[in-house]
This record gives C-alpha cells, structure tokens and sequence, in this order.
DNA sequence: TTCTAGTTGTGTACGATTTACACAACCGGA
DNA sequence: TCCGGTTGTGTAAATCGTACACAACTAGAA
C-alpha cells in the first residue's frame, strides 16, 4: 500500500496497526528527510562533502547535506534542493541510495531519511562544506557513518558496470585521469594497456581530436560518449 | 541530516526550507509506509502476491501488503510485520528495495513508501492473498505497478550475481527444478550440462545424497550451501 | 644542438573461462 | 522386454582476460 487506505481496507487485527485517526491527530508520527552524499575528485582522491551540524546532541559533528521532505515534493526534488543548496552545480548525478529508518537514528525525534549519491564534476569551494578524503571520514552524527559505508559500496559496485564514472569527470579527461578514479575508488591498481582497450572497445569514452601539452609526451583528451547511466555486460575493471 | 536538527544547524536562506515549528504543530505532513512485494513460485511459475484494496479512490484494485511504519519501529520491522500478517512463513528473505515517494502516488494523502522485497518459499494459500503470475499482473492500486518492475529488476539482477534463489525453494529440490527457477525469471533457456557445472564449481548447492523417484531417471536432491545472501564473482548466468 | 627524464601509445602470446554439443544410464509403465 | 522421457557426464573450440616490452613524443637541462 501506501498509506492508511489500504491499512483501513486490510484486516485491522493486527495488535500493533494503528488507527488512522491516531497519524491525522498529532504527535509521535514518523517524519521524512532526505540526505545526500556528494562525492567528488580532489587532486585525484575520491573526497565526499559534509556540512557541520551546529545543534543540540550532535553539536560539533559533521553530518551530510540533508533536510525535510516539503509536503509537495518528490524524494527527488527534495534530495536535489538540498544538494544544491550547498553545491551550486547543477545538473550532478544523483541517484536514490537506501532508506535509514532505525527508531533511534536521531535521538531528538523519529526521522526517516531518504539518503542519496550525488557525483560532483568541480568539486569548486563553496562555503560551510568540507571535504574530506572518503577514506579517513570525521566523526559524523546520526548514523551518517552507516550511510557513508552504503555510498561508498554502492559507488564502487557501479563502477564495474556502469558508466558512472561520468559523474566525477568533466570532458576533456586524459586516460591516465580516467583510469586514477577507477584506481582510487576500487583501491587497486590496473593495468594501463588493457583499461585503454577496453574503455575504448566499450566506447565507454571517445577520443576528442585535442591533447593536452606538459611537460612529457602530450596526453590525447578523451570525453565520455553516453552522459547518462548506462550499464555495461562486461565488467569494466578485474585487472586492467 | 536526518531530521530537522541540520536544517536549523544550517542555513535557513533557502525559501523553501521549511521552520520547525511547522513540522511540530500538524497537518499536511508526510507520512512513513512500507509495501511488501512477495514473490513465490507457483507450478514453476513466478507469482507474487497481492490483497484487495477495498476502500475509496482505490476500491477493488490490488496492492502489494503494506501499512503505515509505527514510532518506534525500524523500517525493516515494519516490512516483516506487514509480510506475516498476510503470509505466515517467518524467516523468508527481505530486503529493502526502493522508496517511493512522488506527491501524488496516494491520492488521499502524502505517503512516502519504502517498498520490501520479499521471497517466500512455500506459497501456501493464505485468506485474503491473492497469487498473481509476475508477467501478468492486474491493475495496481497507487504506484504498484512501478513498484513491480522494480522488484522484478532487483530479482533479475541479483540473481546472476548471488545465492538469492535460495528464499524460493525449499531443501530437497532437483537441479532441473533449479534451473527453471532461473529459466522462469531470466526469461531464457539455460544449457543444462554447464548450469550443472557452474553451480557445483561455485559451491552454491550440495547433493544431500538423496533422491527423488518419478516415471523416469531417479533425480539426485540438492540443498543450498549458504541460507544467506552471498555474492560471487562470476555470473551464474550467461547460457548455462 | 643534443641528451635525458618521464610519460603516452601500441600488439601479441599465453592461460583461463565460456560455450557448444552427444551419448549412455536409469526408471516406470505398457 | 521394450519404450518414452528424464538424468548425469566430458571434451573440443572459441572467446575473453591477463601479462608483458618497447617505441614515440615532449619539455627542459646540459
């Protein structure tokens, strides 16, 4: 179901079901939130965002962008004004992680949150966000650390067979970029002819026509071919 | 976040951010569900279970089993009460699926659902539970149908990569009944010699040293190895 | 001008995995 | 005793994954 209707049209036997007069009255009702997880690049190591919480039991720590869901908006809509409340860049990636429903998450009252994966391109500054090496998170409040785990899993799941990389990168990435996130995320290392051979069988990326000039041979610059997620049937990453 | 306690922590500029003291008086709220969907073989077939919506906008349809999330229970809590309520088998897999929560999904009212995967073993018959085939399902109350596919998916998904089948079928089974089980969700036809192989190979079932006897060759019985959700690295299903 | 350090770009041989495929064993019932 | 229908098993070919080395190119230093 999806609400009282069908609790009222289903047998009301059940001890603990509970009346629809008592939710429309007040009180002790379940709210609903949602938090999101923004990752992004910085100087090559996956980095997530987290605001500081100011406030009561959880003072002092930090905690990932999130807020109330407003009585006419989506999960989505909700997930992405509060990701771009505090990161102007529109148009991230976000994706829908899992919900955190545990009765004593937040001890000040009961909170259900939605919690999202947000990919950031820039990772330009913006204040009151922190960011933090996704490998040596701070103390964060609630169970944002649980939430944290869950993102961090579900990136790297997605990694293998998606695309999602996008996401992190903004065209005109040289392969030795491309393959660096992929070596972060996934904490090993792969090898360079092969990730060549198979992002570009994939046509996972494309090449531009342009190079970039350093101070070594100048690398090719590459763009992603789909920026939309889409799933491949083999994986992308075992060694190379 | 996870409830009201960052958005005051944070900045309250934005115009749609709502004042807490809105949360704490009343009204149009958002309310906190879970709808369970519970799939089961039925000769061979994939079913799921439905019960009637008998009131309001939504009389007569179907629904998958579900009821408002009570204060002080945990999400997960929640789905299980509302799957034995209607299907008495304690103990069958659930796990989260997705939440869904656009505004209008419940006409009546703002409802965010946590929708449940759920995998039942026996499929005995149960009042009030009507088993439907997962490729022809009726018309769905709210968002159901959505909520199908997406369990539908899920299934489909995890069953290439984990032991997941085991939540369908009870110990004392034969291979060819277990390769069905995948036949009938994927959709395809399996080689029997190398499903036979790669099960073994992985470890996923063990011969239990019995066997069943019929008008033909007596089959050898099998058991799964793990009860418990485990992934493996290599996909149980490409051809065989 | 030449040399060097450091990076980018490319192909091939080996092994492992996946796939296709056919036949004998076994039972109940006619 | 025969027959239909199912179960159980192995092997060869193709595909895919993996390891690996060397030439090309640039900026900057000598």
């Amino acid at each position: 179901m999806s609400g009282e209707r069908q609790s009222r049209a289903n047998k009301e036997d059940h001890p603990v079901e509970t009346a629809p007069s008592m939710e429309d009255r007040h009180v002790a009702s379940v709210a609903v939130a949602v938090d999101v997880v923004p990752f992004g690049l910085r100087d090559g190591a996956l980095h997530a965002a987290l605001v500081r919480v100011g406030h009561a039991d959880e003072a002092g720590l930090f905690a990932f962008p999130g807020g109330r869901v407003q009585p006419v908006e989506s999960l989505d809509v909700a997930a992405r004004r509060c990701l771009e409340r505090h990161l102007s860049p529109t148009g991230s990636f976000l994706e829908q992680l899992y919900a955190f429903g545990e009765p004593g998450r937040d001890p000040s009252s009961r909170v259900v949150s939605v919690a999202y994966l947000a990919l950031v391109p820039q990772t330009e500054e913006a204040p009151g966000v922190h960011w933090f090496p996704s490998s040596d998170l701070p103390p964060l409040a609630y169970d944002h650390g649980a939430v944290a785990d869950k993102a961090l899993d579900r990136l790297r799941g997605k990694l293998a067979y998606t695309n999602i990389a996008f996401g992190l990168l903004a065209d005109g990435f040289t392969l030795a970029e491309f393959q660096k996130v992929y070596e972060t995320i996934l904490g090993r290392a792969l090898d360079r002819r092969n990730f060549r051979k198979k992002v570009l069988a994939l046509e996972l990326v494309r090449p531009m026509g342009r190079v970039r000039h350093g101070p070594h041979r100048p690398a090719e610059l590459f763009q992603f071919a789909q920026r939309a997620l889409t799933t491949v049937e083999t994986p992308l990453t075992k060694k190379g």
